[in-house]
DNA sequence: TTCAATTTAATCGTGTACGATTTAATCTTA
DNA sequence: TAAGATTAAATCGTACACGATTAAATTGAA
């Protein structure tokens, strides 16, 4: 009547636990580049839309100053962007990718792709999951206000 | 015939989007407590199963000793656990819960319970995603040997 | 127009998280 | 049984991640 409360039958250990795996299986592809996970992202982000600001970044991101401001500086000191303070509105700072993120992503990504599909995941349980992660996630943001 | 790399496509980012959602969640009904969301996950092991090895708690939840000795020392200042040198083989360290742990097992949970079930998640669409984040680590695991 | 509110990033302190190395204890095997 | 291998935990260095605070620029209302 009691043990309702085991690691495993947790959801929110389940997802803490698949992020825990995707991180490690995208780090051993991205480390050869000299990349994380999360800068990763970051390019991901970038590759899409180029010269966004840090906030709009971090809305893209779910993440905050605190994290972005030096991970930012590191993928500076990389080569894989540029920042550059707005002459419109100099309280914003814009992110730019440079010569070195543009002429990678093709193979990065096919890396990361391949990587992806050896791991056979059916396309209509990805598509699935990630429809049910949205819902999940939905939930939980309006539950927080 | 390009863009296919884009966020909110990548069901890696949706799960990493959910534990960020998750823990954010979590830490707000933890907080009161003096815990963070890994420190609970550590509790839950431990009311699942109270004296093991630092190892063995780390098989658990997936962690390693560089993770696991510092939080564990920090929930040991808390006065939430308590450490222990193996008499029979001195390189074991066990960790046994303090009374602190064990009496404020039901405050917590119940607490814990009652914010995941005002996000009205139905249980067969919880049941489905445990499912199927089952399949996806079992495939990323096999996929890294 | 000025000064208080707001916005944007940077900074700070704390707490995970991980791989690699180190140290000490135990086990193996020749 | 002594040396080498293995195991367990601690330690180290790096990199997120978050909430709170700070500092500077902009906006807005009296």
């Amino acid at each position: 009547m009691e043990d309702f409360v085991t690691l495993k039958k947790q959801l929110c250990f389940a997802v803490y636990e698949t992020a825990g795996e995707f991180n490690k299986l995208y780090s051993s592809v991205l480390q050869p580049f000299g990349l994380t996970y999360p800068q990763y992202l970051v390019l991901v982000a970038l590759w899409e839309k180029d010269g966004v600001s840090v906030k709009e970044l971090g809305e893209k991101l779910n993440l905050g100053t605190g994290t972005l401001t030096p991970m930012v500086a590191r993928m500076e000191a990389n080569d894989w962007l540029r920042k550059e303070r707005s002459k419109a509105d100099e309280r914003k700072v814009f992110i730019y990718l440079e010569e070195k993120a543009r002429a990678e992503k093709l193979t990065i990504t096919s890396k990361v792709a391949e990587v992806i599909q050896s791991c056979q995941i059916e396309l209509e349980e990805y598509e699935q999951l990630m429809k049910q992660l949205n819902t999940l996630q939905n939930k939980m943001k309006e539950r927080r206000l």
